[in-house]
DNA sequence: CCATTACGCTACGACTCGTAGCGAAACCAC
DNA sequence: GTGGTTTCGCTACGAGTCGTAGCGTAATGG
């Protein structure tokens, strides 16, 4: 996770394990109180009861340290098996958009990917650290609901691969749109009309 | 536009309209070489050619003015009548898709996007002048579907606004999480895939 | 014990912010 | 014209943040 040390030493005073999660708490709970714009450096190494030369030793500025802040929220995702495509959707999509509603998520990953379009670095960390962390759930939905016959197995891997990456944009971006430009909660009664959606399409979906 | 003055003095100097346009194009300028964390009002005043109290007595911070510059790069979406509704969808979506892709769009939008979780005013000057004025064109591809029966009509007019805000949700979002998170183009192709998508759902969108 | 690295602390120049104050300019009503 | 009103350009300012340097101390391994 740290940006400054990928392969840390085998000599010297080791760094503090522990005051790598109280920083990254104290960020969470900035982002929550403060924001994005309003939180400082300064102030999160204060929250975290570490000093500034520490946090700047550890991350490159306040990009990474909330990339890596925000990474862990979305870990907790998981895939329970309902029986049925459409459930195992809904299930997931709902995990997701409680995690996006929660303030530290809403203000600190919009930020960073805004902040993604000028900085390849960036952006290659969110993708690894949170997107390509959780296209896994796609992955293996779609396998369970090709196992049930549910959906058509897809014998080219490069046009899986395609179809793979289609659908995790347009569950995630649908939930964030839906979150946070329109305002509105994902709740269970949209999440029910997403999934119909794209189960069955706009010519199906009023049936 | 402005922010402080919604209803302009009949007397005294009347603010100028060049002044205006000019700091708008200069913030759009200063959004494509700096991006927005660098992007200062004393810099994009220099740009312009006016003095920084000026662009402070007509917005109230960076967050409205970039909202106001971002926004009229939008005011050229159309929705050019192709005759089917999937030829309709992959126009519109080509046409969002290539706004997108410009570099202050991409690095401005997201920006006071995020800034907006934390800011009701902001989120409702975004919503006003940006997403509800492109609605527009959900609104009259689908009655133009409906006119030819590709679509089934929708009595309900409680429904249908919710059938229009989640297919506003899934197009905007999809095409910004491809863009900005995934950083691939959403180029014809995708565009294509998408459209099927849209159009017959998960379990059509194979045949 | 010694080399090495991390840590806490202080201090620093550089920069941006948003505002105040001024005289001049542009408009309207009379 | 003349007076009243608002905007404009300019300068200057205190406040706050940034990221780094320097120093002595603490913790680890050989």
């Amino acid at each position: 996770m740290q940006s400054r040390t990928p392969a840390p030493r085998a000599t010297g005073r080791p760094r503090s394990a522990a005051a790598n999660a109280a920083i990254l708490a104290a960020t969470r709970a900035a982002l929550v109180e403060l924001g994005w714009s309003k939180l400082t450096l300064g102030d999160v190494a204060t929250r975290a009861g570490v000093a500034k030369t520490t946090l700047y030793r550890r991350w490159a500025g306040k990009n990474e340290l909330v990339v890596d802040a925000v990474a862990e929220l979305f870990d907790e995702l998981e895939l329970p098996d309902r029986g049925t495509l459409a459930a195992d959707i809904e299930g997931v999509v709902l995990q997701f958009a409680a995690i996006l509603a929660r303030p530290e998520a809403k203000s600190g990953l919009m930020a960073v990917v805004a902040e993604s379009t000028r900085d390849d670095l960036l952006r290659e960390r969110i993708r690894a650290s949170i997107v390509e962390r959780q296209k896994r759930l796609v992955l293996e939905g779609r396998a369970r609901a090709q196992l049930r016959g549910e959906l058509p197995l897809e014998p080219d891997p490069g046009e899986a691969a395609r179809t793979v990456d289609l659908i995790f944009d347009v569950v995630a971006g649908a939930v964030v749109h839906r979150t946070l430009v329109s305002a509105e909660p994902a709740d269970e009664e949209w999440v029910r009309g997403f999934t119909r959606l794209l189960l069955l399409g706009l010519t199906g979906a009023a049936s």
